[in-house]
DNA sequence: CTGCATCGCTTTGTATGCAATTCGTGGGGC
DNA sequence: GCCCCACGAATTGCATACAAAGCGATGCAG
């Protein structure tokens, strides 16, 4: 049960493990150590790992180990305007298009982000934001277009956890709020491709009002990672 | 001279190889092979390839080895889109900052493109006429937004020689007309970021008109790969 | 006490070898 | 004559092993 792991499962671990923040940018991701975490060899850890640098995700400094991207201001402000440029197109096209099972999926994954942030289980709850905005990518018709974003929206994880408010990156409120996505899903509601859009492109530009760059720089994350992975070794 | 040859060097040789249509949808990318003719081994090719189909330039079947990109007509029409979407975009913003050496630069592109084609030397025109738009990317000041345009290139120019025209894939009329890059280049002159992205939509919309998605479905291509290494087998 | 050089360990970079799987090929059957 | 099955060669998938480079620690000199 825990042997079949593809290289795309563990990428995709590793991506929404920054997508729910529960790794820090700065982080160190040393080789066998995750290899030795996911039960597998260096050699497919590093093809994921080049991977996730080409996205952006990851930074690969020769002979010195791959760390989790730590996005620079200038980025940080790159990230939001790719999105403010994608998404509001991507949203336009999902409107025309969205079957009645695309809105009730939408529903859901903001009613699970509600229940999680009231369990106060907040790296579920950025997941399920996150799922928000990539289910609208994936079901927009343009495949090549809408995996475009995902690397932005994991990009945008970690640089909230760098820029964010306070009180976002100590566990309070955090990346997506809820009420936003439901006026942005009340619009695609009324098939309002051009309404959805506005909201989109307001949600995307509140979320960046609230970057902090003189922030106090956060101390080096924690060790542990914990990927959700047995860690208990068994053995 | 030949040895110290990155992995990033590997990629931009096949990117570019299968951007001036040297490298046709469908080849065959034998890892050894490639290996061989790279001078180096397997692993580092492997994780080239893996990087280009994360880029989907190259497909990649398990056990069944690595094809350059087939794209679909529904895949071309994609990154058509895709490329509207974000060259105008990216356009405007160069157009605000572009200075005196970007021009200088852009005309040499197109002049470079215009001899090529003059004499004849079909890849290298092509190659230049890319150069044109990745040089705008480049210099947008969004390096974020930039960086995604570069596989859409690469990708056009394998909808082209599949789709094209017949008579641009059997070496006649090719990809961008440089007369269209002057044009866009004259609105860069004036400063005229909306007109500069008007005559880039029309462009790529020219473009994409000429696909011709019942086309007879050329031959497997060659299997020399003229990469521009020193193929002679030396020893 | 501070600064610097050197040594050793840890971690990455790359190649090679072996196992697994696919595709081509030939033989047999219908 | 055509189709199907089985075998074999070629190629990929993966892990391990070795080489190289960085980083920290330790000790020495000033």
């Amino acid at each position: 049960m825990s042997a079949p792991l593809s290289d795309a499962d563990i990428h995709a671990r590793l991506a929404e493990a920054m997508l729910d923040q529960r790794l820090a940018p700065g982080q160190r991701l040393r080789e066998d150590e995750l290899g030795q975490a996911f039960g597998v060899s260096r050699t497919r850890i590093r093809q994921v790992l080049i991977r996730l640098a080409s996205e952006d995700l990851v930074t690969l400094v020769p002979h010195a180990g791959a760390r989790v991207a730590e996005p620079t201001p200038d980025e940080a402000l790159e990230v939001f305007a790719a999105r403010r440029l994608l998404e509001p197109e991507l949203l336009a096209a999902f409107v025309a298009r969205a079957t009645a099972a695309d809105l009730r999926a939408l529903e859901g994954w903001i009613r699970d982000e509600e229940r999680a942030r009231a369990a106060g289980r907040r790296h579920d709850a950025i997941r399920h934001a996150g799922a928000f905005h990539l289910h609208v990518a994936d079901h927009a018709g343009n495949r090549t277009l809408g995996r475009l974003l995902r690397p932005l929206v994991m990009r945008t994880s970690l640089v909230l956890l760098r820029y964010g408010p306070q009180d976002v990156r100590d566990g309070g409120e955090a990346s997506c709020d809820c009420r936003e996505h439901r006026s942005i899903l009340a619009a695609i509601k009324l098939r309002d491709g051009a309404a959805a859009g506005r909201a989109m492109a307001r949600h995307l530009s509140r979320l960046q009002a609230q970057l902090q760059f003189g922030a106090p720089e956060r101390a080096a994350p924690r060790l542990a990672l914990l990927l959700g992975l047995a860690d208990g070794t068994p053995a």
